[in-house]
DNA sequence: TTGAGGATTCTC
DNA sequence: AGAATCCTCAAA
């Protein structure tokens, strides 16, 4: 299988990709299901996912994709197990897992990481972090950290035909997941759609 | 440790 | 105009 020989098989061969079913769902089915998969890339950096949003499409007013594809968002509306990066506040990317079926535009954001390999190499990406749990506490630093940026917008998570996937080692999701309003929107902020491993270090914005 | 405010550029 | 954010600085 290409995606071992190209992201994971020199260093964790028994790491497993997703399945491509997995990710069409309503992504805020799939995003408490992405807590605790890694997040890899093809030099050996690896990340465990601790924080992630849900974006709905049509239905949500806070998603990029409520209004229709356009330029930026067209990676929301393809094939699900896609990566989407997008670009904000002039300087940050955002990665997200693309969810749903084909032309739904749901996706779930990864909001944070605990770094588990390669972290020089992120250090390197992330010279103003001064601890460990700064490297990849907010989508913005998770996708610094793992060099996203949009060169990377469309890459294959599944088949991590760019040398981007994101995989399983074996350990389920948390039984009970913090839940409560995603971060940093202005419209359907009420919407209960981030959740994060309870009591973890590398979660974002721990105080509410 | 907390909160306020600036940075910087793409998108619609 | 506003953005699915981060960083620095000041005050406590």
């Amino acid at each position: 299988m290409r995606y071992r020989s190209r992201v994971s098989d020199a260093f964790a061969p028994d790491w497993r990709p997703l399945p491509r079913e997995f990710y069409r769902r309503h992504p805020a089915e799939v995003a408490p299901e992405l807590l605790n998969k890694l997040l890899v890339r093809s030099d050996g950096r690896a990340g465990r996912i601790v924080e992630v949003e849900a974006y709905a499409g049509s239905e949500d007013p806070a998603a990029h994709s409520f209004r229709g594809p356009t330029a930026r968002n067209a990676t929301m509306f393809g094939e699900p197990g896609h990566l989407y990066v997008y670009f904000t506040y002039g300087m940050h990317w955002g990665s997200n897992a693309v969810c749903g079926d084909v032309g739904e535009g749901a996706g779930v954001l990864l909001r944070a990481m605990e770094p588990l390999q390669g972290i020089e190499a992120m250090r390197a990406l992330r010279p103003k972090a001064r601890r460990d749990r700064d490297l990849a506490s907010g989508p913005g630093k998770l996708s610094q950290a793992m060099g996203i940026t949009r060169e990377l917008d469309g890459a294959d998570l599944v088949t991590a035909d760019r040398g981007i996937a994101i995989l399983s080692d074996g350990m389920p999701p948390p039984r009970r997941p913090v839940v409560g309003p995603r971060v940093g929107i202005s419209k359907a902020v009420d919407f209960p759609w981030r959740w994060h491993v309870p009591d973890h270090l590398h979660v974002s914005v721990r105080k509410r």
